[in-house]
DNA sequence: CTGAAAGCGCTAACAA
DNA sequence: TTGTTAGCGCTTTCAG
């Protein structure tokens, strides 16, 4: 069978010691003199003695391990914000239990479910959206739970994103400057808050600020993908756009390839800025322009914020905003 | 304090049963008569039961969750495998802990033995390489391991890969046919088996059945960023390449944009096949050819086997070649 | 079909 | 500085 595994109980008696000086030398606890701890690690050597963090988890109420709920792995915008999160867990030897969601509403019920019944000391949400079943989740959970690249519009709940309303401001802003009247807002779903609720609200708010009229027509509802961006460039030129300001990178880049391909030049006949700045605006030509937000950051703040509402820490600012930019390329005059 | 948690015990009491009973409703075991069943059930609502993982993984020795080792989520390539991953482990109700390796001989060392101690199921190794010191630990580990693509030289782990030399004789095959003599390898750093066993190999077998002198001036050993192909253009012309067959879309994308920036055409001036077909290849301008794998599947039969291994189903054959294809876009003629 | 009881491997008071 | 002793919440024989 299964070579005998060794406890803490075969390193006690072998050390001649009691399981609680075992547990205190395996868990750096100083209350231990120095030559029993010797004594014990000897053991633990000799034994190939590894603590089983299953039975450490059942007894200490503690798993050191973090849930994170994420849309699609496969998405260069959240996949980003993961590697933050994971690098920051490691450094507080945390590990992370990754789940796909697909922003399905019923699949994050189910997963944020079965991360409590694993126990994880805490989770970091990324979505779109939080919808109300989802919400009221979250509120029954003891764990602590932040939001990384993902608002809260009741403003409750401990997150970490930019300003994206300023942002999106700022970009049009720009465009505008440029002297385009036609701006296009392509974004995802506007049934989510980031979108309707900060982004549309930036967008309209730098129409307003230099005196063009909001048209609806301008502004295109999508899914997040390069395909769907590919597909609309009718769809824009019979509104006469001349420029848009875009949600994701993935779709930026297909409605540039979608624009192109159909003969037109970007910039010169029409101009974009992206969103999320991934590495992908360096790759398409021409190099697409971007709102700046530190992707890693986001994460490696938001699963910061994590440890410290883990450890009971009192937090100055449970929903912090980090800086954004504007980073001219080549898709932009 | 906490809302006292309600455990296995509290149901029992509740609904007049022994906890063993619970237990069996919980785990859907038949040996129930469907009116205690009942009772069970209703009192479980009642009181919002939900069963503890830890608790359950410590008694019987099964945590469903498994881990997985990728060298960085923020690659398109690896994250495709690890949505593949991840959707069968869902599928078979296991949870996913997922760390990043950065390829790091010691952190993968490290990361397998905190996983171990987590008492995973079972594990997905991704990387490039298998050090000595990581098959060590390999060896050591009870728990079933298999790579997903990544080879074992060896060839006695479990694995889920695609022919890389054939598909790569395939690909520089069809370089060749279109008149070009020199062609460049490029790829990833030749220390890995994969690139110095299997590419390379296909590499050299494609000239000797042309009858092309194997030049090693042609064969580029950089890192598998982006960067690191935009900066080999002056290289790869000091060389007269006129083709390269590139072992990573991102590398790929770098080297065709540095071609292109320097003026070149592609492909007229210069064919490009790359090797991992992600979604990448459609993105840029001219769209690159590609050797086509089946990233999502490598990941999702890599997890299936996996399922297997962990409940000692006999497996026919664990060393499994996936499909291979050659895609052709508009970086070749 | 159901219950009693013995752990799983470790932590955490509490004593000493 | 060290040991004793309860559990943590659940599964799993073994009886009945």
């Amino acid at each position: 069978m299964d070579k005998q595994t060794v406890t803490i109980y075969d390193v006690a008696r072998e050390a001649d010691v009691s399981m609680a000086t075992v547990s205190r030398v395996v868990n750096g606890n100083p209350n231990v003199k120095p030559a029993t701890r010797k004594k014990v690690l000897d053991v633990i050597e000799r034994l190939d003695y590894r603590p089983n963090a299953v039975a450490r988890g059942l007894a200490s109420k503690k798993t050191t391990t973090v849930g994170v709920i994420i849309p699609d792995v496969t998405n260069i915008y959240f996949s980003a914000l993961a590697r933050g999160i994971d690098d920051i867990a490691m450094m507080y030897k945390y590990n992370i239990i990754l789940t796909n969601s697909d922003e399905n509403g019923r699949k994050e019920v189910q997963v944020l479910n079965t991360l409590m019944a694993k126990q994880v000391d805490g989770i970091v949400f990324m979505g779109n959206d939080i919808s109300e079943e989802l919400r009221k989740e979250f509120d029954r959970a003891k764990t602590p739970i932040v939001l990384a690249g993902c608002v809260d519009e009741q403003g409750v709940m401990p997150s970490v994103n930019i300003d994206y309303a300023a942002a999106v401001e700022e970009a049009v802003k720009n465009l505008i400057d440029h002297g385009n009247q036609r701006v296009a807002f392509i974004s995802g779903s506007l049934d989510y808050p980031i979108n309707r609720d900060y982004r549309l609200k930036g967008y309209k708010q730098a129409l307003k600020k230099a005196g063009i009229r909001y048209d609806d027509k301008l502004v295109f509802e999508t899914d997040y993908s390069y395909k769907a961006g590919q597909l609309l460039q009718p769809a824009l030129q019979s509104v006469n756009a001349t420029a848009a300001i875009i949600g994701d990178d993935e779709l930026a880049a297909g409605v540039m390839n979608g624009v192109t391909d159909a003969g037109l030049k970007v910039p010169d006949d029409f101009e974009i800025i992206t969103s999320n700045d991934t590495k992908l605006t360096e790759m398409v030509r021409p190099k697409m322009s971007s709102i700046t937000q530190p992707l890693y950051d986001i994460g490696a703040v938001a699963m910061r914020l994590l440890t410290k509402l883990m450890s009971s820490e009192t937090v100055d600012d449970k929903t912090v905003l980090l800086p954004y930019g504007l980073m001219k390329r080549a898709s932009t005059h």
